[in-house]
DNA sequence: TATTATTTCATAAATATTTCACGGATTTTG
DNA sequence: CAAAATCCGTGAAATATTTATGAAATAATA
């Protein structure tokens, strides 16, 4: 569950952002002071917040720049929704630390636009490791290992890319002239067949191998 | 050296854009049409890319839905540069897979922010502490000194550079020709996998020799 | 110039990739 | 049905690529 936390002194923006946020499914927290965010932020890390700027207390540029300051918020993503809409305003927002910049009044079309491509850059990162796991199988592409359960083989580097497609491509008949082209990336009808059974077969007696283990 | 590749058919745009970035000491690459742009990302991955919607050909948002398809550019951060200002226009261009959306004419100030908070997004994870550990290693930018346990290693600048890069991505699989990009800052296919090896049999020298005293 | 750092070259060893050859099982074909 | 062709597993050899190691050439620095 995607968890926002949103931080307004007005009860009324608070309220219309809480709405359209749970439309969204996403699960929202709103407080409505820097100082309540700090002690929220305390408890639990959500996956976005939302800020506005002006607010009684502490402001919501110098929430952000102290939050980046923590190690701990340096990867929470900040967007700021404010009224204040000047370019300096804008610059200043961003320069202090924040990810994104919405003012008020928005168009809550964008708003949501605008939070899905922040969440989404957040996981597009941790997603990039390229690991594809199929039953016990578990593959990954920046160590080049195959974990068999919990146990490690270690792969060449075509033999890797052959299991990948093989794994990609689960419950298919592939043809040793199609994983020639597909692997191998040799032209259609050449290359030898033979090849694809001399790594079919290493890498079938790497992968028993770890099975009895 | 942070790269950026700016993709609009506006010459003057383009121009203008190019100039201000480099301002901004980043590497700058214009190209005028998508086509122009796929064949520059075969070659090389920015760190952020520019991009126009309304273009002859391929337009803006196809291109950025093909690439996020792509999983080779699916950390690459796209912003979108156009004149298209309707709140669908930048929910379609968000939706696309894009991380942000600036709309012509913009104002500079805005521009640069935005860039730079992408950028910053991207190296935030990173954490760029001056003092890197790992296991019994210990890696000081500042003296480019290694403590190993705690007896202390003196390195070269390209050792120190190549060890930080390691430490930096550890348990995964860094060809020669990838560390030539990444340490030596060599264009694609040039350089001498020679010179990773030797590097490479240097710092295993040291820091072996540290080990056993 | 002397010293150190960086890069290139040469060669041997190790590994990875590809090709070849044989035999049994299965399928195709006359 | 029987001969021929094909498929698939296996052993092994040939080739190519990568890696280790010694050493020398070039570049940078003091």
């Amino acid at each position: 569950m995607v968890q926002i936390l949103a931080v307004d002194d007005d009860a009324e923006v608070l309220a219309t952002v809480g709405r359209v946020l749970k439309n969204e499914a996403y699960e929202v927290t709103l407080v409505n002071s820097a100082a309540q965010a700090l002690s929220f932020l305390e408890k639990q890390i959500p996956d976005l917040m939302l800020l506005d700027i002006i607010m009684p207390e502490m402001d919501g540029i110098t929430l952000c720049r102290k939050l980046r300051e923590d190690s701990r918020f340096i990867p929470l993503p900040i967007l700021f929704l404010t009224a204040k809409g000047s370019t300096d305003d804008i610059v200043g927002g961003l320069d202090a630390g924040a990810d994104d910049y919405v003012i008020k009044p928005f168009e809550l079309a964008e708003l949501r636009a605008r939070i899905a491509a922040l969440l989404r850059r957040g996981t597009r990162d941790k997603k990039n490791d390229a690991v594809l796991q199929l039953n016990d199988l578990r593959l990954d592409s920046d160590t080049y290992q195959v974990y068999i359960d919990d146990f490690s083989i270690q792969l060449t580097s075509t033999e890797h890319r052959l299991l990948r497609y093989l794994m990609e491509h689960p419950n298919q008949a592939l043809s040793p002239s199609h994983l020639l082209q597909a692997v191998w990336e040799y032209p259609p009808n050449t290359g030898d067949p033979d090849l694809v059974r001399a790594h079919v077969r290493n890498l079938r007696a790497k992968i028993e191998k770890g099975t009895h283990r």
